[in-house]
DNA sequence: AGTGGCTCCTGAGCGC
DNA sequence: TGCGCTCAGGAGCCAC
């Protein structure tokens, strides 16, 4: 499942691969994926991309006439960016061509989306508008954390979710982050002291950091935009690892769901 | 306003 | 071998 690591390495390929392109045309496969429709694209027709750029876990595509297309791969979804005459991608739902290249979405479970709006209501159609803060952001920091968690319940593993309190983390980072910072996920948030608020900030940056320095964790099926595996996965310290040894204390790990997700965490390095 | 639960999807893994 | 069941989960939506 991309989170913010896997998007923004995907990103900086994409940077790399079709800026300065040209947009020709659009195929679906999968219709219902493309919002707010396919002959909405007629928007960026010879249009040529003057950025990429990410908000949270969306990838954003920038045309010169201000029109931007949105892409969120949710649970499966993979970009590669190939030939025009390249075969179709196992489960290719959307194709964008461009004079240079052709851009490839791929997604198994059809969760992905792909939007295109003007740089004026993009954020609304999207959800980008309902975001926090970017948590690699300078002006991240344990304030903003705890001025947004303000007046809400729930246990540290389901803030680290929300995207509208900090975007960018989903179950595998969350798991990671809650380890790094010696805190159980299902610890109440009403029972965290300053001092946890800030190990955890500094955890958020420090994983995220190290999952882009790693190119992406590649559990399942994640792989960047040149069809290659990341390898943070070998990095990983509690997600994937449930009854394993703790590689800290040798404890086996414990497994449980929480708010709905598989959640991993060691119960003698975390309280 | 905030929260819990349902929904969208399909491949993988399992028991029989 | 093959069927059917359960699980995985990001985020929108709805009822409360």
């Amino acid at each position: 499942m991309p989170e913010l690591p896997e998007v923004e390495t995907i990103v900086g390929d994409l940077k790399k691969q079709i800026v300065g392109s040209r947009f020709i045309t659009i195929t679906a496969t999968y219709p219902k994926a493309v919002e707010p429709g396919l002959h909405h694209f007629h928007l960026i027709q010879r249009q040529t991309v003057t950025d990429v750029y990410r908000r949270g876990k969306f990838i954003c595509i920038r045309f010169d006439n201000k029109n931007i297309v949105t892409i969120h791969l949710r649970m499966s979804g993979r970009i590669v960016v190939s030939t025009h005459n390249a075969p179709a991608e196992p489960f290719e739902r959307v194709r964008l061509d461009f004079n240079t290249c052709s851009l490839r979405f791929s997604d198994i479970r059809k969760f992905g989306r792909v939007w295109i709006g003007h740089e004026n209501d993009y954020q609304d159609l999207t959800g980008i508008s309902k975001l926090g803060p970017e948590p690699l952001a300078d002006s991240f920091s344990f304030e903003t954390l705890v001025n947004n968690v303000k007046g809400r319940k729930g246990v540290l593993k389901k803030i680290l979710l929300d995207q509208t309190i900090v975007a960018g983390i989903g179950n595998i980072y969350a798991d990671e982050i809650c380890f790094d910072a010696g805190i159980r996920p299902h610890r109440g948030i009403d029972r965290m002291t300053t001092g946890e608020w800030t190990r955890v900030t500094q955890s958020i940056k420090k994983i995220l950091k190290q999952g882009i320095e790693n190119r992406g964790t590649s559990i399942s099926d994640f792989h960047d935009a040149h069809g290659e595996k990341g390898f943070n996965q070998d990095h990983l310290k509690v997600y994937g690892r449930a009854k394993c040894e703790c590689y800290a204390c040798q404890t086996p790990l414990k497994r449980f769901k929480i708010v709905g997700r598989g959640t991993v965490y060691c119960p003698k390095c975390q309280l």
